[in-house]
DNA sequence: GTAACTGCAAAGTTTTTGCATTTGG
DNA sequence: CCAAATGCAAAAACTTTGCAGTTAC
């Protein structure tokens, strides 16, 4: 998924392009694979477009979660929320560090194994979120905090 | 893991019980296999002892979780925490109504396909959250809203 | 007795909203 | 032109904290 490719979806579904809006796009296409905070993808933003606001912000991860086009998670240490565009043509999930936070992608997504054990015919399984937590190989070297 | 237990690895810590904290993980033990809020939580402990406070269950939740008894997770639609005992005898993930929040307990987990799945070497996998969304069978037969 | 715990009220964080103004198509 | 989008400031929602008083052990 790519900025030109999300700017479409949304004309189709009758949104304006704005300067805004598109740098918001771009910051979450260029970090594929991380999750950012409001706040992140704000700064990001900000760089290439300046006058972005916290409100624009939230209004346009608010649309793009409705169109299913971006997923927001937490971690467990604290409440923010993290965002990233959903890559359907390159499905994944994340480790993250729990001592420092960086994530990297993970290729291999159990869906099937799930599918096959859930013989569970009240729910229809529409989505899913997997994530995993480790220490990363820099944290282990690190003497602990 | 029943309250008795709980209050027994909290006890080996050096915490003292109170109606309060009893209360909260009585709350918690009933609970299994459901997402409570901090609210949730409040509400319930309160019907076994009514003096309970947000402050007290928000600061026995962080106990329960840095002695990570406690998993802290949120839902995609809003940014509320939710809380659950980790019940290791009885080790489960979640499917969640994605229109009523109606959450159902799942026995089937893909730990050990991503342990032989990530070859990767740089983290140190120590846990991880899996959940799955739907449309449960009650919603399903609601006309849509 | 004393460290741990709690209640309260206040503050901190993150997210949402109303409204006046601006802008893209 | 006008619906959609934005900026601002204020409010809402959720969570954390300081402090004085209380309680478990």
């Amino acid at each position: 998924m790519n900025a030109v490719q999300l700017e479409e979806i949304l004309k189709s579904n009758g949104y304006k392009m704005t300067n805004q809006r598109r740098a918001i796009i771009e910051v979450l296409c260029e970090n594929i694979g991380k999750f950012l905070s409001a706040e992140d993808i704000l700064n990001l933003s900000k760089i290439k477009c300046p006058q972005t606001n916290f409100s624009t912000v939230y209004r346009n991860l608010e649309i793009l979660e409705q169109l299913e086009l971006v997923h927001k998670t937490n971690m467990d240490a604290n409440s923010t929320c993290f965002y990233e565009i959903i890559d359907l043509d390159n499905h994944h999930h994340h480790i993250i560090c729990t001592q420092c936070g960086k994530t990297k992608a993970i290729d291999f997504c159990p869906l099937e194994m799930f599918k096959s054990n859930i013989e569970d015919e009240d729910f229809e399984l529409l989505d899913h979120k997997v994530e995993l937590y480790g220490i990363c190989s820099e944290c282990r070297k690190k003497p602990k905090k």
